[in-house]
DNA sequence: TAGAAACAATTTGCATGCTAATTATAATTT
DNA sequence: AAATTATAATTAGCATGCAAATTGTTTCTA
């Protein structure tokens, strides 16, 4: 196997979310879905463009992803104080109980992700991933 | 910021492909060539397939991004020893040269994310991600 | 060796992902 | 306040990504 960066993390981000997608869609979920719930159990009542950026992806991507979650029931998306151009996304309860399925399901993927390696490994290694992500991360998109 | 394993795996693998896409456009590369490039710089002669497994990707996926890249010169599909149901990819001269293009783009976007990243933090970083990658990792996937 | 099974590649249909252009609304400027 | 500018969301068009079905070829097996 390649043990380059780029290659590695092109495999691990694949892998880390075929895994995801697999256990997600047992709860009907496609692939876009649970970073937006995961997302909107820690920021719930966001605007779409917040979301986006929280989630890493592009605002008209967001826009099919948000449409096809209301279609299910999963969120609402309302106006307030008057303003007619941001659309306020919250969780319903359908949607915050799938939510709250997901987080076991990364919390599984994670622990297959790590096995076999020791507390203190796994935490350096999530404080260097962190100093990466920052390095790679101008401020204000992911505010 | 989330600083949870699943969250920052998505954060970075966001960034770095966006950008490896922004510098690899310039060469006039598309999202899913650059991998393709990389993997037939090691194993020339590949049948889609095995490209496709290297590059994590279904075989249907690769179809597309092969047949574009024949388009453009960039590779040749052939048929070998009477084998007329398997495609042996090689890189054309164009093709090797947009390649090594990339690897110095890689190269870059590799140091841009361990900047400010001592060289032991990066080594043993390395060595869990490659841990994770065998963890996440069918072994004949990836052969 | 004929039929069955396995295999490599493609096609189809859908859901992302992007950029660029558009629409509608809000905020600023003059 | 009217015109300009900025902003949020959507739409359109393309290239991935997947699963499932199909096609053509090869290998196995009875």
């Amino acid at each position: 196997m390649d043990k380059s960066f780029h290659y590695m993390l092109m495999a691990v981000q694949a892998h880390f979310s075929r895994m995801i997608m697999e256990e997600s869609a047992k709860v009907s979920l496609t692939t876009g879905q649970p970073k937006v719930l995961d997302y909107l159990l820690l920021h719930n009542g966001s605007i779409q463009k917040d979301i986006a950026a929280g989630c890493c992806i592009d605002v008209a991507t967001m826009t099919g992803i948000l449409s096809r979650m209301e279609d299910k029931g999963l969120i609402e998306r309302k106006n307030k104080n008057g303003n007619r151009r941001s659309l306020y996304v919250y969780l319903t309860e359908k949607g915050e109980k799938t939510a709250e399925q997901m987080k076991g399901i990364f919390s599984r993927g994670e622990d297959a992700a790590f096995s076999g390696i020791s507390d203190e490994e796994k935490e350096s290694f999530l404080e260097t991933l962190y100093k990466i992500c920052e390095n790679l991360t101008d401020t204000e998109v992911l505010q």
